[in-house]
DNA sequence: GTTAACCTACCGATCGGTCGGTAGGTTGAC
DNA sequence: GTCAACCTACCGACCGATCGGTAGGTTAAC
């Protein structure tokens, strides 16, 4: 009974918590960073600055949560489903696939266009984001060095095809909106077809004139 | 003799405006716009904060004109030397070429950087910048599709593939560094690589290979 | 009665911007 | 040639507003 009631209180605040995180996500992102007040967040999560305050310990840890947060989104939603496919060139394409569908349709935009935010952040917090964000760019060179490996292609650089490509993905943030003229189902169809062919070039040409043919 | 004094002080003045510009684009990137005080400004700029308000009208208009003079930019490097070119695979090829030369090598890495800071600018700063950034855009959907009719390719949408270029292309402000393992002349001719190669499939690997065999 | 959750009221610091004033060069009338 | 009038370029001191953050009290749940 006591810990029923504790735990329900203890959830309660868990949930207040997280709320906290993604209304300051929301706010963060439609206002910018350095141009949101505490005020700002606190009303928009329903409360004063001091109740948000009970919540958080600074505006700084906020924002180093919110990214963090991001982050981890990005480990369970692209990173780990990644990693059980055996396939280089299908593991590519899941990777493109996830990787907007984390952007555009959960609410990850926001964190997305946030990551740039973290100048802001104390040397050791950003430097904890920085490398959360380079192990990313490792893992999708990774990739695409299995990809040109298996089709023998040679005059491809990994790393600056990765960097090629989250720029596609991550630019998106500047121009896509839901109600918009293309489907995220199209934009995901339409960089799989320029990043593959782009970097495979007859490899990918011909297999898809066998999946056509078949 | 009166006319060259006279000349002089203002060509002084404007001198002076411009490296207040320059400089203003300088710290607005290294610190971000929010985050810059209008002090930082004028101490980077060797001045107090009232003589830099000497030379301008106040902080917003400050990046309105950095902004703008970052279009230009683009415009006087980018889109002019471009109408000059007939062949739409050529036009493609330099615009790519061209467009990361401004970006990593001119001055114009902070402009580029900056180009979404303009949430801060009142309605009407701000919808013209946003309609010279959609003209660019335009011009190079534009390109895109006269690439694409010349050759007869027929499933890539030129928009879509005008912001998967542009993604490429900008994102590189967020990890280009002059120092860095990889030059200019090498991102170049990767990103060229893959993107032409990504939109065109055979009718480019033909053409590379008819160009190595002459 | 203890505790989490939240409030009102306030703080020192810093912000964008302005004020009155000045150094030094230029101009035009005499 | 000189001197009053005027100019640009700049400064130190200051303003009201707003910032991130806090002290201390209230409420409701258990």
């Amino acid at each position: 009974m006591r810990e029923k009631r504790q735990k329900r209180q203890s959830e309660n605040g868990d949930f207040a918590r997280n709320r906290v995180f993604e209304v300051a996500a929301e706010v963060f992102h439609r206002k910018g960073y350095d141009n949101t007040s505490m005020s700002d967040v606190a009303s928009a999560a329903g409360l004063t600055k001091a109740g948000l305050y009970h919540h958080i310990s600074s505006k700084e840890s906020l924002l180093y949560t919110v990214l963090d947060y991001g982050l981890d989104l990005t480990e369970a939603c692209v990173i780990r489903p990644l990693a059980e496919i055996s396939d280089p060139l299908e593991r590519l394409n899941t990777m493109i696939d996830l990787h907007l569908r984390l952007v555009l349709e959960e609410r990850n935009l926001e964190v997305t266009g946030l990551l740039h935010e973290c100048r802001t952040l104390s040397a050791s917090d950003r430097s904890r984001i920085n490398r959360r964000k380079k192990e990313y760019v490792r893992m999708a060179a990774g990739i695409i060095a299995d990809v040109t490996k298996k089709y023998n292609v040679k005059d491809v650089n990994p790393k600056l095809a990765a960097y090629a490509l989250l720029g596609m993905l991550n630019w998106t943030y500047q121009w896509y909106q839901a109600s918009g003229s293309s489907t995220r189902e199209e934009i995901v169809r339409t960089f799989q077809h320029i990043f593959l062919q782009g970097i495979l070039g007859n490899a990918w040409v011909d297999r898809q004139a066998n999946a056509a043919a078949h």
